[in-house]
DNA sequence: TAAATTAATCGTAATATTGCGATATAAAGA
DNA sequence: TCTTTATATCGCAATATTACGATTAATTTA
């Protein structure tokens, strides 16, 4: 298989876990938080900051940029990247409904 | 390859991707869910609730267990899931961060 | 126009994930 | 003890992910 069976969930549920899963690597993690940082928006600068081959980063922009958390646009030869603040809003509402719905009251387990 | 390069990330950037995988699955936030609804701690009625064989609920409980989400008692022939709440504050903590460190304040993008 | 720069895409190898049928394990009840 | 009930594990097939060398595409500069 390796195919999610993605018809048996909710819309939400879906679409949280499109979010989740392309920040779900580290590589991924540490290219949103340089964007955030440098708020004069990343350009290609990331492959010296991290670790990794270009064909690599720029592959994990790709997925950042198909789950909708971030945007680009050309800026000379270089491409200027940032936070989509619509997206990146939508993924504090989701999560927060998911994390704040558990109370720590329970003394079951 | 399929291997994550982890030696080149901090520690708190491959922990955080490693909560967030364990979350980035339409099924296993359905199941975070139904955990936290059911506050009496939900067993194996996740097979009813989900579409999903016995054996895939199984595993996707083993891959929030092992991220350490959710941690499970023998409750005679059951057994009875809740959320961890001190990983669970890790996590709001960890996202807390790396969302709430983006100000929609540029103007670069 | 030619060279340089930047980033995307292609192709590929290694590994991981998803889903489930079949089977094993373990506790409870007959 | 034998059966039932509830979960976990095994094994497999299909697909997805990760990483990167080689190449391509597009833009700027010489």
């Amino acid at each position: 298989m390796g195919l999610t069976k993605t018809e048996i969930f909710t819309a939400e549920q879906n679409r949280l876990s499109v979010m989740l899963k392309a920040m779900a690597h580290p590589a991924r993690i540490a290219i949103l938080q340089q964007i955030i940082k440098s708020n004069t928006c990343i350009c290609g600068n990331l492959v010296d900051e991290l670790g990794l081959a270009q064909p690599t980063i720029s592959q994990h922009l790709k997925e950042l940029k198909n789950a909708g958390l971030i945007q680009g646009t050309i800026e000379g030869v270089s491409i200027c990247y940032c936070i989509n603040p619509t997206v990146w809003s939508e993924l504090q509402t989701g999560l927060g409904m998911l994390l704040g719905s558990y109370k720590d009251i329970q003394t079951c387990c």
